[in-house]
DNA sequence: AAGGGCTCCAACCGCTGTAGG
DNA sequence: GCCTACAGCGGTTGGAGCCCT
């Protein structure tokens, strides 16, 4: 998108009801096309950008304006610890809503409450450098290898999604979803976590056949084609009974560390809370409740 | 009533990724 | 491989409205 910048004089800030007026009426007639010829054509003093903004974050006809319901607060939460601040993708998981909405509910509701429980809302945990949780098991900060773990999650799906037939590579997700049936076919990057983690923990039947995720030789990068042949039990292959030290591959310890980094917050947060550290208008789901639903056909407990 | 501080969110800005020439 | 144009993303900001004193 060019830059707003290039065309001096063009009007920025709030949109008046003629404005919006202008900008329906065009896409009402010509429908969805080039942005950067659209406010010309529109009769707007506005770049392009400004109008795709204003469009995908008010008029687009699918929104669903309002409160968050705890359903959506709930996802939001949930996907922002696996994701981060990936608001596109997470608000692929609520096609209802979009980035800008669920971002700012983020920063302005979700986030607060974090911090006045005293938990990081970047890492979801609580703010210590060093918890143990109720396994035993200590849990650092496990950010960098959730995030490995997470982008292998998505170019997994990446890859996936390239075998699907596509004629529409540059469509946005709006205009795609449009061309698509009533199901959402959003992309689930947890459905790809869960595949990345049943990868990593499977019984294999043909242990020499297993795939793992794994570095590529030449670019360094990950890359979802490394096969790597490897035998043997998967618990020897991540360590030798329970000394963490003698992990036989690397990568997989690192998974097995994402994993467990999951689980152990996991336990921390459905720990029984004393009566006295109820913070209200927090949902108590948050604390007690870990059934995750996307949609009725879609479920994961973690 | 006034005004200062706070909250919220629409909109902007700067940047990245990608397609096409 | 480089350049340009464009779409899209995430961080940030401005200002309207609300709340409190």
């Amino acid at each position: 998108m060019a830059d707003c910048r290039e065309k001096m004089g063009l009007k920025k800030g709030p949109w008046t009801p003629d404005e919006d007026q202008k900008l329906l009426a065009y896409i009402e007639e010509h429908g969805l096309g080039n942005w950067r010829t659209l406010p010309e054509k529109a009769g707007l003093q506005r770049c392009g950008k400004s109008c795709r903004l204003r469009w995908i974050n008010y008029f687009r006809p699918d929104l669903k304006r309002g409160k968050f319901s705890l359903q959506e607060e709930q996802t939001i939460i949930q996907l922002h610890a696996f994701l981060g601040n990936r608001w596109s993708t997470i608000a692929a998981h609520l096609p209802n809503r979009t980035d800008n909405e669920i971002k700012n509910y983020w920063n302005t509701h979700v986030k607060k409450r974090f911090t006045k429980m005293g938990i990081d809302p970047t890492t979801h945990k609580p703010k210590s450098n060093h918890v143990v949780s109720p396994t035993g098991r200590t849990t650092l900060n496990h950010m960098a290898q959730w995030e490995s773990a997470r982008l292998e999650a998505e170019a997994r799906l990446v890859k996936d999604s390239k075998n699907l037939p596509s004629s529409s590579s540059r469509l946005s997700p709006y205009q795609k979803s449009c061309n698509k049936g009533s199901k959402s076919q959003c992309l689930d990057v947890v459905k790809a976590w869960q595949s990345v983690v049943a990868g990593m923990f499977a019984t294999s039947t043909n242990n020499s056949n297993r795939i793992i995720f794994g570095p590529d030789q030449s670019s360094g990068n990950y890359e979802l084609d490394s096969i790597i042949p490897i035998g043997g039990n998967v618990e020897d292959e991540l360590m030798l009974g329970n000394d963490r030290s003698k992990c036989q591959v690397p990568e997989l310890n690192e998974r097995f560390d994402n994993y467990m980094s999951l689980h152990d917050t996991m336990h921390l947060w459905a720990a029984p809370i004393a009566e006295n550290d109820v913070v209200e208008g927090f949902p108590d789901f948050l604390v007690h409740d870990f059934d995750y639903q996307i949609d009725n056909e879609e479920s994961i407990t973690v």
